[in-house]
DNA sequence: AATAAGGACAACCGCTCTCTA
DNA sequence: TTAGAGAGCGGTTGTCCTTAT
């Protein structure tokens, strides 16, 4: 096996590192900083080469890491932005402070795409939505057929066709966009039809705000609506949000990776003093994406009352026919 | 209680990008 | 302009732990 060109010359430890390693990094890294970190491992006293000592702070050992369990509000920006920006694990992670692209990794290999595989590969092999080119590394693709959206996954960009004024405006967690240079809002909220308490069981799925259009008017007079959205249509009976279609943007050719969720899990809760069901929110993150604790408002934006969550009662996902 | 299977995560590999001489 | 070194990134593998049988 080769070894890298920065411990040719040295007889380098592999494999897990000892507490004693860890020590000998974090001290040296501390009096010293990292510097070059081909020439670290020997001023450090180690027998790694300068890229696993690199990998070891960066990944474990750096102060500013945040270790245990992804929240549920890191989960759903993981897969939001996962649908946008594909698997670009650095990107995503500068997004969730405290957290590393590997970390991420792992998550979305681990725990998010068995998910979202399990649920959702009817409804993504079906879909007559998604409008990709075939090029994951060049390509653009349009938003759930709307030409007018499109982002490049060289530039990271997403270009709306106006401005769109942020009524609603949603961040949507730790991501501020005007410091990832998209240049637009990714996730707008309309202004919400009045909001009837889900009736005994409710479906949250992330990816609904993506691509929001806020043009298209409500009615509530009309008794079945459809909000074209991005990732979605939004279908309304009276005020009631029954669900979204299930298309996302993707271009990940690879289909497995390209998934989204699927909003069929029950959750439940108290939400802003309305209660609902949950079937499996002892589960994981994911699971329990729109659980918050009574009163309690949506952490990240406090734009965003949690009556303006979105509830429906469809058991099951629906596709655009 | 023993063993197999699966999950989670740390670490490695190889490629690409950037910088500098 | 170009080659080499360092750094960064994404994919993959290996290891340990937990759970199921």
């Amino acid at each position: 096996m080769r070894n890298h060109s920065c411990c040719n010359k040295q007889k380098v430890k592999r494999g897990l590192w000892s507490p004693e390693e860890d020590e000998k990094l974090i001290n040296y890294i501390t009096a010293y900083g990292h510097g070059c970190w081909s020439s670290l491992p020997k001023l450090a006293g180690l027998q790694r080469c300068g890229k696993s000592c690199r990998l070891r702070w960066l990944n474990y050992l750096k102060p500013d890491l945040k270790r245990g369990s992804f929240s549920p509000q890191e989960a759903a920006l993981i897969i939001e932005l996962q649908g946008i920006l594909g698997n670009k694990w650095a990107q995503i992670a500068k997004q969730l402070p405290g957290r590393t692209d590997n970390e991420v990794k792992n998550f979305w290999n681990s725990s998010i795409k068995k998910k979202l595989i399990s649920h959702n590969v009817h409804a993504i092999t079906t879909s007559p939505d998604m409008h990709y080119n075939g090029n994951s590394e060049e390509g653009f693709f349009s938003l759930n057929a709307n030409p007018n959206w499109t982002l490049s996954s060289q530039q990271d960009q997403l270009y709306l066709p106006t401005p769109t004024p942020m009524l609603h405006g949603f961040d949507h967690g730790d991501l501020k966009l005007d410091q990832t240079n998209y240049g637009a809002n990714l996730v707008q909220f309309p202004t919400p039809p009045p909001m009837a308490a889900p009736s005994n069981s409710s479906f949250y799925d992330p990816l609904w705000s993506l691509g929001y259009q806020p043009h298209e008017k409500f009615d509530p007079n009309q008794e079945l609506q459809n909000f074209s959205t991005g990732g979605a249509t939004q279908h309304y009976i009276g005020n009631k949000l029954i669900g979204p279609s299930i298309t996302a943007p993707h271009y990940d050719e690879n289909p497995l990776s390209s998934m989204i969720p699927k909003p069929c899990e029950n959750i439940s809760g108290n939400c802003c003093g309305m209660p609902y069901l949950c079937a499996s929110q002892d589960l994981d993150p994911l699971s329990r994406l729109p659980y918050f604790p009574a009163s309690f408002d949506y952490p990240h934006d406090p734009y965003v009352p949690n009556n303006h969550m979105e509830y429906m009662d469809m058991p099951s996902c629906h596709h655009r026919t």
